[in-house]
DNA sequence: ACCTGAACACCGTTCAAGT
DNA sequence: ACCTGAACACCGTTCAAGT
């Protein structure tokens, strides 16, 4: 009866949305995203197979919160790194890149939920919105080593966009976490500085 | 009866294998690999739900080899751009590279699918093979570049990673082939040039 | 508002059996 | 060898109904 109720799980739930994503993401890094099913994550939460519909519209709504909530915290975490003081510009770029690196390799499962969610056709404008905003922090900071002069003139987006793409495209390539043998935070200094001073030899 | 056997299709079917490959790869590409039915594709093909077995262990088996053919494929692209003769090493580099993002953008659903397959746990040692393969077609540009003197000495791996890398990056980071309304090709020299010359000012 | 239970039309996979 | 049909234990989604 309701005597049972508690305040941390009260009839209506309260946070059943919270409690799904959460359950979904753990679901997701544990067993895959193809195994995931919106049952028995209502069983996991204490809950009816059909209550989730409250929430989301279908399974992949679900999926698209997941991907949006990725998104955010990944902005979160490049802001902050962004924002840490370093002596020079290119220190500054490698812990940028690195936590891009760290969040990817931390949440495998869902970072290729977030690049599928993105990619798909008619994914919702919120989604497109969050992770915008979290590949703005790259652009942002080869601003600043523009006006101090240790970036090359240009459009920042166009120029970031190289280093953005290096760093995503090192994720894409390795395999758990190292290319060759070669665990990649270890690898991005490498990264960072061909990006600086490029292949070409500097005569 | 026997009579209405053709060479085409024997009652054996003949190539079951390859149909049902072909037609997961539309199905894929059509409506997306949450979509991907086996049973859809044994109706399709015409044969009882329960014979793609004799050709596949399970559902993920028919996805790994999907990937495993996509890898081949990329890999006799990539080939083929860098055999292609040209006078300089930027435009080799260029070739290589549009080569890599023309595949891409060519079998979106296949590509996503490819990444993932070789970032399960436990994907089956010829899938790694097979992306092994294709994504030794830079280095072995790179070590060209090496010895006529238009890329720094180092490894060919560790040099290659970068290029290989913001390939693949810009593919992943893109929208529906478009990066702020600009197609992927006509980024790629600028890229290329980026990697080759770097960011920061040459003195 | 929020949640439930029954029902519908699907799945993937297994297994004994057919040619 | 290669394929089939029935059966099993699941799905996602819909809908009328409960509190």
């Amino acid at each position: 009866m309701s005597m049972l109720q508690t305040n941390s799980r009260p009839y209506h739930h309260g946070n059943l949305r919270q409690a799904l994503l959460q359950a979904a993401e753990t679901a997701l890094e544990a067993r895959g995203a193809t195994m995931l099913s919106l049952r028995e994550l209502s069983r996991e939460v204490g809950v009816s197979h059909t209550s989730p519909r409250r929430h989301f519209a279908d399974k992949q709504a679900l999926l698209d919160a997941l991907a949006q909530s990725g998104f955010q915290r990944l902005d979160a975490a490049l802001a902050a790194a962004a924002k840490a003081r370093a002596r020079n510009f290119s220190v500054r770029l490698t812990n940028l890149a690195q936590a891009y690196i760290e969040f990817a390799l931390k949440h495998p499962a869902l970072w290729v939920l977030m690049l599928e969610a993105k990619h798909r056709p008619g994914a919702p404008r919120e989604l497109l919105d969050a992770s915008d905003a979290a590949f703005s922090n790259a652009p942002a900071l080869i601003r600043t080593g523009q006006a101090e002069g240790e970036i090359v003139p240009g459009d920042p987006a166009r120029l970031s966009l190289t280093l953005g793409a290096a760093l995503q495209g090192l994720v894409s390539i390795s395999t758990e976490g190292k290319f060759k043998g070669v665990p990649l935070e270890a690898l991005v200094p490498g990264i960072v500085k061909h990006v600086l001073l490029g292949l070409r030899p500097r005569s």
